[in-house]
Parts: structure tokens; sequence; C-alpha cells
DNA sequence: CTGTTAGCGCCTTCAA
DNA sequence: TTGAAGGCGCTAACAG
């Protein structure tokens, strides 16, 4: 005897008027008389009545909602970019559904499936490869959506992203004037934007015959791991170096590790991070690091969204945004 | 001229079926002949027809979706939890929703009233406050709910969460094996896992007389800066101290900030954090910290919010976490 | 195996 | 200012 879920037929009923003033009430429509509408409200309160959105999208009224897909809940960079981004849809009365690909391109378009067949009115992505399946559906569907974190290949598709191959440039150029002895470039997962944040940094780094490289390296635990094998597989303690690891999280984890083990940072190893996380300038050793604007990815996203959804048919926004070099302290040139 | 949306009539007319058919092929229903079923999915193809969820929900098939509300994004502890909750939800092949509340009240309502009118299967809340509007809303709603991070005032209400009382006292008990001429608490928002957590602390803390408590300091950045007040208005350089801050982020901000200002930890200052949150024993100075396990928070509030959809007769699951001090080295006893 | 007929809960003309 | 009727896209019995 599981409680059926009151309708508007129910409390039309037991006002005595028809469905079509109730819905009118709900909707809080004007031309309801203000006695009528009061008495109508009073009902719908007394059940608990709480009107069926899935019902009402359907019959055409704003679903008020957007999604985002991220790749990892557990790291601050997308958790940060989900935060500007709720900021602005919230202030719109949107609703924001958040999810994680846990950067599997299965998971991706299954949740990007998911989104579009609840026709949510936009979509913010920040997909696991730059040729995402769910690129198609996306486009299929109608739905406006932006990309986060990624260039597109393709044209006509919105994307809000760092200028990653000049991130990759910036360490570069830092690296030369350091000019140390040793220099260790630490990556993470394959991703177009970590390609771009690599090509940039060789084909600008001026010694990039003895540079010497480790991946997947992503997380805050790994780099703390990682901090370990470096001491004693390239001489941290002996040879001075340069670290540019391509991830805030990671440089973190390797810092903590290094100060541990009693090296000195900037002056035995200089570490350059990339993202600028919240807490990466209150580390610590406050971090030296290539910022993209995190929160502003978010926002800007949020805004850019919004207006697609108002006036789909305009061209579609797209920013490059340019990164910066943050000189704290974890790398420093005399 | 926006392209309409194609729907199970458009495709099932091009195949020369009815909806019927078509709707047995989205179901993956066995009863179809397999070359019409292959035929109608390479139309559906095509078209990247994707059924609307909406109005299949609607028709009665399952929504396969549940919801979590967080008080917080930038916070490790409630991501932590949703990453539990969301690695055995989708196990289960549902689809979870995260939304944050950013601890106001209102916010909470409407994220809740949100989900209820989306008619989710299930649903996840971090309330506000225990006395929540929500619950109402909740209990009437028929929808299977589980509060985390707080217990329920009334009875009947599933829930996981810590047993805050004890975790305050757990803390007491190592301040009293301390014995440290000066002791400052270190609290947050006002909230009940918090309220518990000091009066645990405060009945069992045999000097609390002499206790110094600051309250309102919620974060990373609060607790850093925080420090540099502590060290001035409390003498942290002169006096041995012993610090209980009711949330790791805090603490590890705290300790960041003590570190840089020279003060030895825990030799002059120790640190009790709460939370153990991951980063917690990777830290600079692994921090001491209540623990309330926190991924199986998410975990276990997956499991049993799965249990409850399928049968939601039975009585409902009630979880009390037992705390446990992990002692590392932010706070030792000799 | 496939088609027909009803709704699911709500909104939206169009009349009254 | 209110009601009646049709439809949103899909599923679920029943028939055939």
């Amino acid at each position: 005897m599981k409680k059926k879920n009151v309708t508007i037929s129910d409390i039309a009923a037991e006002a005595g008027v028809s469905k079509a003033t109730v819905s009118r009430v709900i909707s809080d429509s004007p031309k309801v008389k203000a006695e009528l509408k009061a008495r109508i409200q009073q009902i719908m309160k007394d059940h608990s009545y709480i009107p069926n959105h899935l019902a009402q999208s359907l019959a055409g009224s704003p679903r008020k909602t957007v999604g985002i897909v991220i790749d990892e809940l557990t790291n601050f960079f997308f958790i940060e970019v989900a935060d500007g981004f709720d900021q602005i849809i919230s202030q719109a009365d949107y609703c924001m559904q958040i999810s994680s690909s846990k950067w599997n391109a299965e998971k991706e378009v299954k949740l990007v499936q998911h989104l579009i067949s609840n026709r949510v009115d936009g979509i913010v992505l920040a997909p696991v490869s730059e040729e995402s399946e769910s690129l198609e559906m996306l486009k299929s569907s109608g739905i406006p959506f932006i990309l986060i974190n990624v260039i597109p290949t393709q044209k006509e598709i919105a994307y809000v992203s760092c200028d990653n191959y000049q991130g990759g440039k910036l360490a570069a150029d830092f690296f030369n004037k350091l000019n140390r002895p040793s220099n260790i470039l630490i990556t993470g997962f394959s991703h177009q934007s970590l390609s771009l944040r690599i090509n940039g940094f060789k084909d600008n780094f001026n010694r990039c015959d003895k540079l010497i490289h480790y991946e997947n390296i992503s997380t805050y635990e790994q780099g703390y791991e990682m901090a370990s094998v470096l001491v004693v597989r390239n001489g941290l303690s002996d040879t001075k170096t340069a670290l540019f690891v391509t991830n805030d999280n990671v440089a973190i984890g390797i810092i903590t590790r290094l100060l541990e083990l009693g090296i000195s940072i900037p002056e035995q190893v200089s570490v350059i991070g990339y993202d600028d996380i919240k807490i990466s300038s209150f580390c610590r050793v406050p971090l030296t690091t290539v910022s993209q604007g995190i929160k502003d990815i978010g926002k800007i996203a949020a805004m850019e969204l919004l207006e697609m959804i108002q006036a789909p048919e305009r061209p579609k926004p797209k920013h490059k945004i340019e990164p910066q070099l943050i000189v704290r302290q974890s790398a420093i040139l005399d």
C-alpha cells in the first residue's frame, strides 16, 4: 500500500476546480482570482504537493536545469570550475547537476546520453578525449553545449579552455632562464590539454635532449610517492634540478615529500606546477605555477551557456584563455 | 527553424511499424524479430535518436537516477563522500547527480524540491540543519532518502553519520593525556555535527575553564590566516599548546602557516584535526585526526539507499559510525 | 511477434 | 476568470 503520489487532478478535485486552474496557480498565472488561488495553494500545501517536473517539461514548461560532466571529482581543478559555474548558473535560477566520468570514455558517453535524454537546457562537458563520441550525440541533440579543458578539433563547437601550448611555453621559457643542470618533466594521463602543454614545453625548452620525462602521475599521492623515487633515481640531492609538473595536485605532493626528505625548495629543486588551484598559494612552499584562471573557466562557461540557451543560433563562443606564469616561491630566478 | 527533436513516432513511421514495436526495441525486449530489431536500431542510429527519458519515466519506466545534496563543493569531506557514493551507485547502473547547498537552507530546500519534482529514485542529503524544512518534503514525497553527517532528531529517518560526540571525546581524552599548559579549540560554522564534537570535547576535557575557543573558521585559507593570529594572541611560540581543530582542511591550513613561522609541530604546538580526509596522511606533518571513515559514509549510504529503493517498507537503516583517533605526527604522546 | 488503445501528469489553446 | 479537450513522448496491457 505505497502512498500514491498526489497529482494535479487530486488537488483539482479537492478544490472543486479544473486541472487547468490548478495549473495556472502552479505557474503563478495572474489570471486566477486571488481568493481562489490562495485556497488552492493552501490545499497544495496541505498535501505537500510538488508538481511532477517530468510531466511539466514534457508538456512544454522550461527545465531550468543544466548538466556538467567533469573528469574527476577528487581533483580541485574540476571542482573549482564546477563551483564557479554553479555561482553564475544558480543566480539565473537554474539547477546544476554534476557528474563525473572518471576519465572513462564509456562512462562519459553514458552520462552525456543521460543528460540529453533528460532534456536539460544546456550541457558543459570536460571530455576525456577531444574526439569523444559524445560530441556527435551532443551536436545532433540540439542542446546547447560547451566544452571545457579542451580545444575541439571540429569547427562550430563552443569551448572555454586554456591555451595549453602557451602554458607549456611559459614553463619552458622559465626553465631556460633557470638553466639547471638537471631537468625533469612530470605529466599525467594522456589528454589533449596535456599533450599541448608537453609540446609547448618541448618546442621551447632548449635542452630537451637531456630532459627526463615521467608520465601517468596524476594525483597528490602519486606525486608524494614519486618524489622519493626521483631523489634516488635522479639524484635530486646532488644535482640542482628543475621540475615541471603539469598538475598542481601532483606538484604539491612532490614538494611535500621533498621537504620531508630535507631537500630545499627552490634552492636545490625548483618546481613549477600547472593550474593554480586555490591551495597552491597557501601551501608550505607557495607554488610557482601556470595559472589558467580556473574560476573564470567555470564562470565564463556558465555565462556563455546561458546565452546559448537564449539564442541558440548565434555563432559558437570560443574562449582560449591566456595562461600566466605566477612566480611564487617553489621556483624563482635569482 | 530549430531542428525538431526526433521522437518515437518518427522512427516508427520511417520503419513502417508501430510505436509499440519501437518501444520494445528501446527496452531491448526479446520478443521482436531479430531482423526487424536490427533494422529499427539502424534507423535510430541514423537519426541519433535518444529516447526522451522524461516521457519514459512518466509512462512508468524506471528513472535509475539518484540525487545527492551536499553542503559544499570545495570541501574534501563532501567530495570524498560523494565519490564513494558514486562508486557504488554507478555499479548498480544508476546515475548520480550532485548539487551543493552552500550551507544555505533555502537553497537546500530548492535543490531537494527539484530532486523530488524530478522524481528521482532516491536522495542523499547532508542537511544544513538537523531540523531542515527539507525533511518534511522528503518524508511526504515517498522517495527513499538518507541523511548524512547528521543524526536526525526525528525517529524513522535513515542516516549515516559519525558519532560526533564520541569524536569530540576522543580528542578530549588525548588532550588530557597531552596535558599542555595552553589549549585551544577551533571550530567552524554552526552545525549539529559540530555542536556534538564540541560537547563531546568539553564534557570530557578536564581543564575547560582555561580552554580558548575560536569559532567560524571553516576553510584552509581561514586556517592559514588564523594561525598568525594565534601566534600573536595566544603566544604559541612561548607556551606549549594543543589545538583541536574540528576540520582537517582548517587544521592543515594552520599547520602550514605555523611551520612557515618556524613553530615546531608537534613539539611546540600539537594539532588534532577531524575528518581524516585523504591528504591528511600525506601532508607535511601527517595529521593526527579523528577519522570518521569518509569513504565508508558514501558507500554505506549508497548501499542502503539502493536497498531502500528495492524495499521501501523496511525499517530505516541507521548507521552511527564509530570515530577513531588516528595518531600520526601532528600530535603525539611522548 | 506486432499493432491498438489507454493512460502517465501537466500545460495550452480555445470556448464559455 | 474558469473549464474542456488535445497533446507532449513513451510504456503497458490486451488483442490478434
